[in-house]
DNA sequence: TCTTTTGAACAG
DNA sequence: CATCGCTGTTCAAAAGA
C-alpha cells in the first residue's frame, strides 16, 4: 500500500525556500480548513483499495516474472542493459512481441503484458499507433521496436525519445489540439461538453443578461410604465441568428446557397439554417441526414460549425444599439432577441425607428440582419415580428387589425403555443381549425376546456391582440420577472457509466458546479430535484446519434431541506442518496439533471465560526500534526469534536460486524448521511418514525422476545452460511437462462422480509453484497443473458429497495461494494 | 378541500 | 469520425394530508 508522499509532494516540505511566510500560514482560514480536508481524505483513499479484476492481472503478472527470471537464468548473458525498464508492447511490430519479450528479458528488463496499472509501465513499444489509443497512451513513453534492437547492437541504452513514435507521425498529421477523448467519466466532460453545446450557450447568456438587466435596474431604477399607459412594444430578432453570423464569419453569402449551422453529418442537430434552406422545409432543429434528404438533386448544403465568440460579439454590438437608442426598457429575450418598450408613437415615428436600427445593426455585423415587430401589446409585436421575417418590419396598429393579418398566422405562431397544444386546438372541432382568423371564432370556454384554465385565457386574449396578466409582468414587474428563482444543471449527452462509483463522482462534480454558481449569487438552497433518463425498455443499447440519449423513461424525485444550505457535502450526499432510490441501473442511465428549486437569500447574521472535525485533525499524517495544530491554535480555530450521534442499533451491530479497516470508512459516511437528515424537517419525521418503531417493538415484545432469536428456515435450511451456498447455487444456475422462477423468487423474498422484520438487515446486507459481487464477476460473459438481467432487477428493485426502506442510509450499493471474507 | 410533488410543454 | 439533446419557467394532473 503505497502511502501519499508528504516528502515530495506537500507544499510544507518547501517552506525553508519560502522563509518569510510558511505555506500555512499563507493560507486563508478556508484555505488552510480545505487543505487539512484534503490531507485527510488523500489518506482515506488508501483504505479503500479493494479486491477487483486488477488483482487477478497482478498474479498473472507475478506468475510471469517467475517465469521470465527461470528464462533469463538459462538464456542471458547477464546484461543489465535494460535494468528498471519495464516494457509493454502494443499492437503490431516487427521484430514481434515474443522475440522483444525476450531480448529485454534477457536483458535484465521487464515485460508487461497489461496495462492494467500505470507506473508498472516505463516505455510502450509500438510501430503503429491509431489516433485513439496514442492519445489514452499520451502521458506515457512510447517509441518504436528499433529502440530495443539498436540498443542491444550498440550495447547500451539509446536514448528513447530518438525513436519516439510520436514526435515524426504528429508532423504528418495536423496538431489537433485538446482532442483528448474526455468520456463523461473524465474530470473534465463537464467543460468540453459545455464549450461546444450551443443549448447551454444560449441558456447561459440567456442567465447572463437577465442578471445584467436586474443590475441595471439597481444602478439606474427604470420608469416602469402604468397600467394605464398605451405603450408601443417592439420585438426584435435577428434573423437566423447562428446561420448569419457564421456565413459572415466564413465569408459566404446567407442569400446565394442553402446553410445550416451544426456540428456534424448526419445525426446532428441543425442550430439554424438560413432562409434559403427553409424554401426545401428544412427548420432548426432538425437533424442534418433529414435535411439533406430534403434537398432537390445535385443541390448542395452547405455546413457551417460554431461560433460562440462571434455569436456573443455580434449580440453585445446589439444591445449596444438597443440600450442607446431611446427607449424606456430594453427586456432581454435571448442572445439574440429583445423586447423594447416605449408609450405612444405615432405609426410613423415606429417607422422611423425600426429603419434606424435595422440599418444600424446590419452596419456593425457585417451585413447580419435583424426583423422588427411593433404593435400595442406583446403579443401583437411578436405576432408582427413573425410576419415581417425575413429581414423587414411591421406594424400593426391598434385600428388595423384586419382578417387578412390573423388569417396568416397559424396557431403555433401564437407565444407559448407547441406543436402539442397546436394539435390539441386544432383537432378540437370539426373541420380543424388552421390559423388564428378560424381561432378567433371559437369560445373562451371552450378553449379553456379544451388546453386548460390559463392557456384558454390566455389564447384567447391573444388572437384579440391582448396580453394575458402573467405575460404583462414582464413590462409591469419587470424585476420580479427576470429575477432568477431556480439554477440547475442536465446532461442528456455523453452519458455511459458502467458502475454506481462512476456515477457518484459525476453528481459530484455536477454539484460542484451548482454549488459555485449558488455562492456566485450569494444564496442557498432548500429544495433538490434529481431527474434521470433511463433508457426505455425495448430501446436499442446505442441510439442512432452518437453519445445521444435515445428515447428515455424520465424520474424525478425532489427532497426537501429542513435548512437552507450551500453546503457541497450535504447535498451531494443527498442527491447520491436519491439517485439510489431511484434503482436505475448504472449501465442503463442516459442522463441526469440537478436541481435547486427554492433559492433563498443568504442571512449574514447567522455567520459561521469555522472549526476543524476531531477525527479529521487524528487522520492527519503524524509529521504534519503538530504544525497544523500550532497553526490552528494561533488563529483560534477549535478543534470540536462533534456531538456523539445516537447510533440506532441496527447501525452499531452492521458496524461491529465489519472488518477493521472498513469500519472507519463506513463511519464516515455514517456521519454524513446523518448530517443530512438531521435537518429540522427530517428530525420531525425521525421522531415519528421512532415512535411507530416504540410501538413495533414493544409489540414484538409481548409476542415474545424469542422472535428475534428464532431461527428463520429457507428451504428448510437454518444455517446462514448453507443458505447463502444454496441461493449462490441457485443465482450460478440461472444466470445464463431465463433467471430465476418466480416461485422460488416470492420464498426468497419472504425469507428476506423475515430477516429485515427481526433486526437481521446485516444479513440481508450480506446476501446482497455477495450476488452483487457474484453478477459482477459473470457480467463480462452473461451481461447480456436473460438471466443475468433479470438477477440485476432482483438485486435492484427487490433488495435493495428492502434495505433502503429501512432507513439505513449506509447500505447503498457502494457499501455493498465492500470485501467480506464468508 | 387544500397543499405538495411530479411531469409535460415551451422557448430559444 | 461521429457528436456535444440546456435550462428556466409555467401550468395542470396526480398524489398526499
Ligand atoms: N432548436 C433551436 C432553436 C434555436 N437555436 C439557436 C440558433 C438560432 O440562431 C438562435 C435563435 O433562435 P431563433 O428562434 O430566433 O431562430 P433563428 O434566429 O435561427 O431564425 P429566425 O429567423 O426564425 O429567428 O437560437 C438552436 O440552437 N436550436
Amino acid at each position: 500500500m503505497s502511502g501519499y508522499n508528504y516528502e515530495e509532494d506537500s507544499p510544507l516540505a518547501n517552506k525553508s525556500n519560502i522563509p518569510e511566510k510558511s505555506f500555512l500560514e499563507s493560507l486563508s482560514d478556508d484555505g488552510l480548513l480545505e487543505y487539512i480536508a484534503g490531507l485527510s481524505q488523500e489518506q482515506g483513499e488508501d483504505h479503500g483499495e479493494q479486491y477487483s479484476r486488477g488483482d487477478y492481472f497482478h498474479d498473472k503478472q507475478k506468475r510471469q516474472e517467475k517465469q521470465d527470471r527461470e528464462f533469463r537464468e538459462r538464456y542471458g548473458n547477464g546484461s543489465e542493459l535494460f535494468s528498471g525498464i519495464s516494457i509493454y508492447v502494443n499492437g503490431f511490430t516487427k521484430p514481434g512481441r515474443l522475440q522483444l519479450h525476450e531480448m529485454v528479458v534477457a536483458n535484465g528488463g521487464k515485460f508487461v503484458h497489461f496495462l492494467s496499472c500505470k507506473g508498472r509501465v516505463s516505455h510502450i513499444i509500438a510501430s503503429n499507433l491509431p489516433l485513439k489509443k496514442r492519445v489514452e497512451l499520451a502521458s506515457y513513453k512510447i517509441c518504436r521496436p528499433e529502440w530495443i534492437v539498436d540498443s542491444i547492437e550498440e550495447g547500451k541504452l539509446l536514448p528513447w525519445q530518438d525513436y519516439a513514435l510520436l514526435s515524426d507521425q504528429d508532423e504528418i498529421q495536423p496538431k489537433l489540439p485538446q482532442t483528448a477523448i474526455v468520456s463523461c467519466k473524465h474530470p473534465d466532460f463537464l467543460k468540453q461538453f459545455f464549450s461546444k453545446s450551443r443549448l447551454h450557450h444560449l441558456s447561459n447568456w440567456k442567465s447572463d443578461l437577465r442578471a445584467e438587466f436586474c443590475e441595471r435596474f439597481l444602478e439606474k431604477p427604470l420608469r416602469i410604465p402604468g397600467k394605464s399607459e398605451v405603450v408601443t412594444v417592439f420585438h426584435i430578432d435577428f434573423d437566423c441568428f447562428f446561420a448569419s453570423v457564421s456565413a459572415a464569419a466564413n465569408g459566404f453569402d446567407i442569400h446565394a446557397e442553402p446553410i445550416v449551422v451544426c456540428h456534424g453529418t448526419k445525426n446532428s442537430d441543425i442550430a439554424s439554417c438560413n432562409y434559403e434552406a427553409r424554401r426545401y422545409g428544412i427548420r432548426n432543429g432538425m437533424w442534418v441526414g433529414t435535411a439533406v434528404r430534403m434537398m432537390p438533386r445535385g443541390k448542395k448544403l452547405v455546413r457551417l460549425g460554431y461560433d460562440f465568440e462571434q455569436f456573443e460579439l455580434m449580440s453585445k454590438r446589439f444591445y449596444q444599439i438597443l440600450h442607446d437608442s431611446q427607449f424606456e426598457l430594453v427586456l432581454p429575450i435571448s442572445i439574440d432577441e429583445a423586447v423594447c418598450v416605449t408609450g405612444y408613437l405615432t405609426h410613423s415615428e415606429c417607422e422611423l425607428i425600426c429603419r434606424g436600427i435595422r440599418e444600424n445593426v446590419s452596419n456593425v455585423t457585417n451585413g447580419c440582419t435583424v426583423s422588427i415587430g411593433c404593435g400595442g401589446s406583446l403579443v401583437l409585436a411578436r405576432l408582427a415580428l413573425k410576419r415581417s421575417k425575413p429581414d423587414g418590419y411591421q406594424i400593426v396598429d391598434c385600428d388595423g387589425l384586419d382578417d387578412v393579418f390573423w388569417s396568416h398566422l397559424k396557431i403555433e405562431d401564437l407565444p407559448g403555443v407547441g406543436h402539442s397544444l397546436a394539435c390539441k386546438i386544432s383537432e378540437y372541432s370539426y373541420p380543424p381549425i388552421g390559423n388564428l382568423l378560424e381561432l378567433r371564432q371559437m369560445a373562451q370556454d371552450s378553449l379553456r376546456r379544451c388546453v386548460g384554465e390559463k392557456m384558454g385565457n390566455k389564447i384567447y386574449l391573444a388572437v384579440r391582440g391582448k396580453d394575458d396578466e402573467e405575460s404583462c409582468k414582464m413590462i409591469y414587474e419587470p424585476r420580479q420577472f427576470f429575477q432568477r428563482k431556480s439554477l440547475s444543471i442536465d446532461i442528456n449527452w455523453g452519458i455511459r457509466f458502467d458502475t454506481i462509483y462512476e456515477i457518484d463522482e459525476f453528481i459530484d462534480r455536477c454539484t460542484q458546479y451548482l454549488i459555485d454558481k449558488l455562492r456566485e449569487l450569494d444564496k442557498k438552497t432548500s429544495q433538490l430535484t434529481l431527474k434521470i433518463m433511463k433508457r426505455s425498455k425495448d430501446e436499442a443499447i446505442e441510439p442512432p446519434k452518437y453519445l445521444g440519449m435515445g428515447k428515455c423513461d424520465p424520474v424525478a424525485r425532489s427532497t426537501r431541506l429542513g435548512v437552507p444550505t450551500d453546503e457541497f457535502g450535504v447535498i451531494a450526499t443527498e442527491i447520491k442518496s436519491t439517485f439510489r432510490s431511484l434503482c436505475c441501473p448504472p449501465r442503463e442511465l442516459r442522463g441526469i439533471a440537478i436541481q435547486f428549486n427554492k433559492l433563498e437569500k443568504t442571512a449574514s447574521n447567522q455567520a459561521k465560526l469555522p472549526f476543524v472535525d476531531a477525527k479529521i485533525y487524528q487522520n492527519l499524517p503524524s509529521d504534519v500534526k503538530s504544525e497544523i495544530g500550532r497553526e490552528l491554535n494561533k488563529r483560534s480555530i477549535n478543534i470540536r469534536r462533534t456531538a456523539p450521534k445516537r447510533i440506532n442499533s441496527y447501525q452499531e451491530q452492521f458496524i461491529q460486524e465489519l472488518p477493521t479497516q472498513i469500519r472507519g470508512e463506513v463511519e464516515n459516511e455514517i456521519h454524513i448521511t446523518n448530517k443530512v437528515n438531521k435537518t429540522k424537517f427530517d428530525e420531525i419525521k425521525e421522531q415519528v418514525a421512532k415512535r411507530q418503531n416504540e410501538k413495533v417493538n414493544a409489540k414484538s415484545h409481548f409476542l415474545g422476545e424469542n422472535t428475534i432469536l428464532l431461527p428463520i428456515k429457507f428451504q428448510n435450511q437454518t444455517n446462514f452460511k448453507k443458505i447463502i451456498q444454496l441461493v449462490m447455487n441457485w443465482v450460478d444456475g440461472t444466470i445464463r437462462s431465463q433467471g430465476p422462477h418466480e416461485k422460488d423468487l416470492r420464498l426468497f423474498e419472504k425469507y428476506l422480509q423475515r430477516l429485515s422484520d427481526t433486526n437481521r438487515l446485516p444479513l440481508v446486507l450480506r446476501i446482497c453484497k455477495l450476488i452483487s459481487v457474484k453478477l459482477e464477476l459473470r457480467s463480462e460473459f452473461f451481461s447480456h443473458c436473460n438471466g443475468f438481467q433479470e438477477w440485476e432487477k432482483v438485486l435492484l428493485q427487490m433488495i435493495l429497495p428492502k434495505l433502503n426502506k429501512n432507513k439505513h442510509t449506509f447500505q447503498t450499493v457502494r457499501k455493498l461494494d465492500i470485501d467480506f471474507d464468508t
